[in-house]
RNA sequence: GGCCCGUUGGUCAAUCGGUUAAGACGCCUCCCUUUCACGGAGGAAUGAGGGGUUCGAUUCCCCUACGGGCUACCA
């Protein structure tokens, strides 16, 4: 074991979005660095121009920050997040691309893309559909192993495109020891040489993965399952850079599945199913495409990497609820699954609803405050500060928070007439009419006030409270839901609530 | 097809050879509440199949089946 301090890197593409299997691996990776007081920083995967989305770095970050695991700064990079990027290191991945192939262990090669594709209808048969540019096949290539040296130099100072490849070894068990799996063996006759440098001179994620972690110091490199089969061909690339001694441990988590069916949970999964799958809201610049986040859908950034981190790990003692602290505090890589999760939008929500019931009034007033003010609903934060913990049990969501409090400010727009015109009666509307005017001389405002004279009212002309007592409410709220009425009464005050029964009225006798 | 990784209820999952196989979500019943929730008490529901190893396998090994990932000049 070595003693360098932890160094882990998030290394998402900027291609758009950033899903629910991306922000848990930059979660698992900024809760390892925490626990071993190392840092955590950002490398961005944009090697292909042409699929990078301009403002798709920013949002990442956003993400990040509003997840509450914002990247460090890294000693490599100043700046707010300092990240590498792939596109402004170019000449580096060069270099160390001509170098291995000064050492033998990666080549020049000059097939077209339609060359390629002969190659591979030609080794076609049944039991091999996908042949490889591999040992079974460079030698009837046109790269430098099968040109002569005169040749290769003419080409090359002729600008013929070409890539380089890396040059897999003969019969080699390449092992890899992963801190989830265990030792992982493969074989090198299996593996294909893979393009190390492309022909526009940038990298794949092989080459400049390995150079970056490297020049960042990175000491543990945590990835997705996808990227295990190509992990062979990382071990040898450190290996043959000379590096060895400073590769980083790895680990690869399991995926997040999609809740029916089987495979990757994708982004066409959240439309389909109704529910998020990207930390925020996303719209494509090019296609104008949005994809929704759990952000606005009103998840609390808590419950959110709660719900993420329990997703594939636990500490073993069945707690569910963890702050960020107790993630840093309980978290272990070894305790991650092997196996794949599938997503369950149900126990996300619930996972919300705990926090949103432990999280104080102070915390959740703002968010409260902008989505109600989302609806031109101006609330006192006295008012607020009253009515949220009356209604924050009741909420899945903030954004549940606007059917639950909006009674207290605005007079409800539609009443649930079905669930009181069945058992309406003359007696009933006059028990109100007498109400109303009891009401009105009433000297104090206050529950117990309004909850004795409603009582005693009813029993004297007859009635039992339970059965005036549904009417009242959805007169002042709307429906069947809500805390206790006499406390609503008291809070939106006396004219509200003569205003709301005299509507009710109406709209009962209807 | 090949390579690699997996497989405990519908879902998330505990167990590191001996348990009546936890707990949670969801579902159902009841209590509390003359609303909706919260809370409380119960219930149905799990070791893919077959071989070993062992006094004893969910747990270790092998095979099969199934699922997933990869198999691009994408990450």
């Amino acid at each position: 074991m070595s003693h360098k301090p932890v160094r882990v890197r998030f290394a998402p593409s900027p291609t758009g979005g950033l899903h629910l299997g991306g922000v848990r691996t930059a979660l698992y990776n900024y809760l390892f660095a925490k626990k071993h007081n190392g840092t955590f920083v950002l490398r961005i995967e944009d090697t292909d121009q042409t699929r990078y989305v301009q403002g798709a770095e920013q949002y990442i970050i956003d993400c990040l920050e509003w997840c509450g695991i914002a990247p460090d700064e890294g000693p490599h990079r100043p700046g707010k997040f300092g990240p590498y990027r792939q596109s402004e290191r170019k000449d580096m991945y060069r270099k160390f691309a001509e170098q291995l192939v000064r050492d033998g262990h990666a080549y020049y090669a000059f097939d077209t893309p339609e060359e390629l594709e002969k190659m591979r209808t030609a080794f076609k048969t049944e039991n091999n559909p996908s042949p490889q540019y591999s040992q079974a096949t460079r030698m009837k290539m046109c790269n430098s192993l099968t040109l002569s040296k005169e040749e290769v130099e003419k080409k090359l100072s002729d600008n013929v495109p070409h890539v380089i490849r890396i040059k897999m070894p003969d019969q080699q068990e390449i092992r890899l020891n992963d801190m989830i799996r265990g030792e992982v063996v493969f074989h090198s006759h299996v593996v294909d040489d893979k393009v190390l440098l492309k022909a526009d001179g940038m990298p794949t994620y092989h080459l400049a993965v390995v150079v970056d972690d490297h020049a960042m110091e990175i000491t543990h490199a945590f990835r997705g399952e996808e990227w295990l089969p190509s992990a062979p061909v990382h071990v040898l690339l450190w290996q043959y850079l000379g590096w060895s001694d400073d590769m980083p441990q790895w680990a690869h988590f399991p995926l997040i599945l999609k809740p029916d069916g089987q495979g990757k949970l994708s982004k066409r999964d959240g439309d389909r199913l109704g529910f998020p799958v990207f930390a925020m809201d996303w719209t494509d610049p090019q296609s104008g495409e949005r994809t929704n986040g759990f952000k606005e859908m009103g998840f609390l950034p808590d419950a959110f990497i709660n719900l993420l981190a329990l997703l594939g790990w636990n500490d073993g003692s069945g707690q569910e609820i963890f702050s960020k602290e107790e993630l840093v505090q309980h978290f272990s890589v070894e305790r991650i699954h092997k196996a794949g999760a599938k997503f369950d939008f149900e126990k996300a929500k619930w996972y919300n609803h705990e926090w949103i019931k432990i999280c104080s009034t102070d915390m959740l007033l703002p968010m409260v405050e902008d989505l109600l003010s989302s609806h031109q609903i101006h609330a006192s934060h006295k008012m607020l500060q009253t009515t949220i913990p009356l209604t924050k049990e009741r909420c899945h969501l903030i954004n549940d928070f606007l059917p639950q409090l909006k009674y207290f400010f605005v007079d409800p727009v539609e009443l649930d007439t079905a669930a009181v015109k069945p058992k309406w009666d003359e007696k009933k509307e006059a028990f109100f009419q007498s109400f109303v005017n009891e009401m009105k001389s009433l000297s104090s405002w206050n529950i117990e006030a309004i909850e004795q004279c409603f009582k005693e009212l009813a029993q004297a002309q007859g009635l039992k409270p339970g059965d005036v007592q549904l009417p009242f409410r959805v007169m002042l709220v709307g429906g069947k839901f809500g805390p206790a009425v006499f406390e609503i009464a008291q809070l939106i005050g006396k004219d509200a609530t003569l205003k709301r029964i005299d509507r009710g009225l109406q709209l009962f006798n209807q």
